[in-house]
DNA sequence: CGGGTGCATTCTACAATGCACCCGGTGCCGTAGT
């Protein structure tokens, strides 16, 4: 198919034409949708911005000026179903594709698809390797493809959905239409990931509005199960008082979850419990419930999230520790989107960290099934364009299949041709599995690093605000004055400190880097290889261990002292 | 990585400690059976 040079300009008159058309006659762009459109035409882009930034306008107005199919791929169902409302509601003939809809349905929408009867398709990652999606996209003037929720590329595309692996396939088999990536928070790293895997060209990375000013910040300590759980009680007690609003808490596994809802409960404070172990239709009680405010205290599991947009959510308290601060600022992020007062509060005791660590190790698919797997790309006539069929031929479960065509993707055992079929490239399955695990645990060390920079997080005495934002990529050199920190006056200024968030180093050992975080004498920086770590500033630069590389922005480079 | 469970051991009665073992989050999809 012809990539999406056709487009037409954004800033001509077409664009105030599709702009009225989406967004209604008097409204005008914002900032984050007008840099997003701005330059879209030319370059695959990355945005990261708040929900509520409007990012489903950008692509709406994206697939009205190409004049093409804009394909979405959304990680949930109830997401999908959203999108596909609020992309007609604008005016756009939209569809889904999934196994929320019969067999039939699937086929028409498919087939609109290929004709060009329609301007966007939603579906989820694991429908792409599917051989009647992939027939009719390889015939649709697909123009820009839109990975929705993006960071779950990097969250969930290891493991546990597999499938996101293949969406660069997906892109270059289709003769690389644009690519634009959405998530409303993502730090450097996984800016990185996501660029990277999704296979986006030359990307333009836009950030906008990640600071929620209106979000308190604080942290507490307890140093047993019991204390933490009473301290989460108190402060939900303390913080429901004010009538109207709703709160969320934040578990790390189901057990707990029930066990709060319980203690909440005996303390008079009745709360519900979401997480995946509920059936389904009690989950989406929950869900609808919360959402029309018939309901105004939850506590979840990780599953309560996406999706999930209540304007008046006062607090959010954490039971113990998220697996890293992108999810804790992301769960952060549903507090305080009404632009009111909010509060975000992380309780956590050392030892909570240790079931992360286990929940972020991740595995590697066994040599055996590596082997089975590249025995049947070898072995299939299409160039294996039907994961089903290699799944039916080497017996094994589907995201099993995914999963090892991944890691022979990324090992070079397996190459994707021009045309979009994939080959055996004569790396041997035990060369593949090797080089796998030598990944796996390279990968393993920053995962532990980005666990323990929440423990980093938790520890502070300097300002929280600077810190999180500083970690996720944003630069905040003052205290903000609306955490616990900076309230008991323990936050310290930096702004004249020899390093700056996000300028580039070398380190003498771990080779290049980023500086996250600047505090007072000590200094985090980010490895490629090594994950993050805290150094002391002064020994570091001062033993030529570390030197700024390049410069910071508008910096000249200066050499180590 | 650490907590909880269940069984065994300790040294003579019941309670307490020790140890091995298992478990822990997120959602698609498809298929079996109503």
């Amino acid at each position: 198919m012809t990539p999406a040079t056709a487009w037409s300009g954004a800033d001509g008159p077409d664009l105030a034409a599709a702009v009225r058309r989406v967004l209604g006659p008097d409204a005008e762009l914002r900032e984050a949708q007008r840099d997003a459109l701005d330059g879209l035409r030319d370059r695959d882009t990355l945005l990261v911005a708040r929900s509520g930034a409007g990012k489903t306008a950008v692509y709406a107005i994206a697939t009205l000026l190409s004049g093409r199919l804009t394909v979405v791929v959304s990680p949930l169902l109830a997401l999908q179903r959203d999108q596909v409302a609020g992309l007609r509601e604008a005016g756009l003939r939209a569809e889904s594709v999934s196994s929320a809809r019969g067999a039939r349905a699937q086929q028409a929408a498919l087939d609109r698809a290929a004709s060009g009867d329609l301007d966007v398709l939603v579906l989820g990652p694991e429908q792409l390797v599917r051989r009647p999606v992939a027939e009719a996209l390889d015939r649709a003037p697909v123009g820009l493809v839109v990975v929705d929720e993006a960071h779950c590329v990097s969250e969930w595309g290891h493991d546990f959905r597999p499938d996101y692996v293949h969406v660069a396939g997906t892109v270059e088999r289709l003769g690389r239409p644009r690519v634009l990536a959405l998530t409303a928070t993502a730090s450097p790293q996984v800016r990185d990931e996501v660029v990277e895997r999704l296979g986006m060209v030359d990307a333009r990375v836009l950030v906008h509005d990640a600071d929620r000013p209106n979000i308190w910040l604080g942290a507490h300590h307890a140093s047993t199960p019991r204390e933490r759980d009473d301290r989460v009680v108190a402060l939900v007690h303390e913080l429901v008082v004010d009538p109207g609003g709703a709160g969320l808490v934040y578990a790390r596994t189901r057990t707990h979850v029930e066990e709060l809802v319980e203690a909440l409960g005996r303390a008079g404070l009745p709360a519900t419990a979401y997480h995946a172990g509920l059936p389904a239709r009690e989950r989406a009680d929950v869900e609808r419930a919360f959402l029309s405010g018939a309901l105004d205290l939850v506590v979840a599991t990780s599953a309560f999230g996406m999706g999930v947009d209540r304007a008046d959510v006062r607090f959010v308290v954490h039971a113990g520790p998220p697996t890293s601060l992108d999810a804790y600022y992301q769960e952060v992020g549903r507090a305080g989107r009404d632009g009111e007062p909010a509060r975000a509060v992380l309780v956590s005791r050392p030892d909570d960290f240790g079931l992360n660590q286990y929940l972020r190790s991740g595995g590697v698919p066994k040599r055996a099934t590596l082997s089975a797997v590249l025995d049947a790309v070898a072995g299939a006539e299409d160039g294996a364009r039907d994961q089903r069929a290699l799944a039916q031929g080497s017996g094994l479960a589907a995201r099993t299949v995914s999963g090892a065509l991944g890691v022979l993707l990324d090992t070079g055992a397996v190459r994707r041709e021009d045309g979009g079929g994939l080959v055996a490239t004569g790396v041997s399955a035990q060369a593949a599995a090797r080089t796998a695990s030598e990944r796996q645990e390279e990968r393993r060390t920053v995962e532990r690093s980005r666990v323990e920079v929440v423990r980093t997080y938790a520890d502070t005495t300097d300002c929280r605000r600077r810190l999180l934002l500083e970690l996720l990529g944003e630069k905040h050199p003052r205290p903000c004055g609306a955490c616990d920190s900076c309230e008991a006056g323990t936050s310290v200024e930096v702004a004249d400190a020899p390093l700056r968030p996000g300028q580039a180093v070398e380190h003498a050992e771990w080779g290049p880097g980023q500086v996250s975080v600047v505090e007072e004498d000590r200094v985090t920086v980010f490895f490629a290889e090594r994950g993050y770590v805290t150094l002391d500033t002064e020994v570091a630069l001062e033993a030529g261990l570390l030197r700024p590389a390049g410069g910071a922005p508008g910096e000249p480079a200066t050499p180590a002292a």
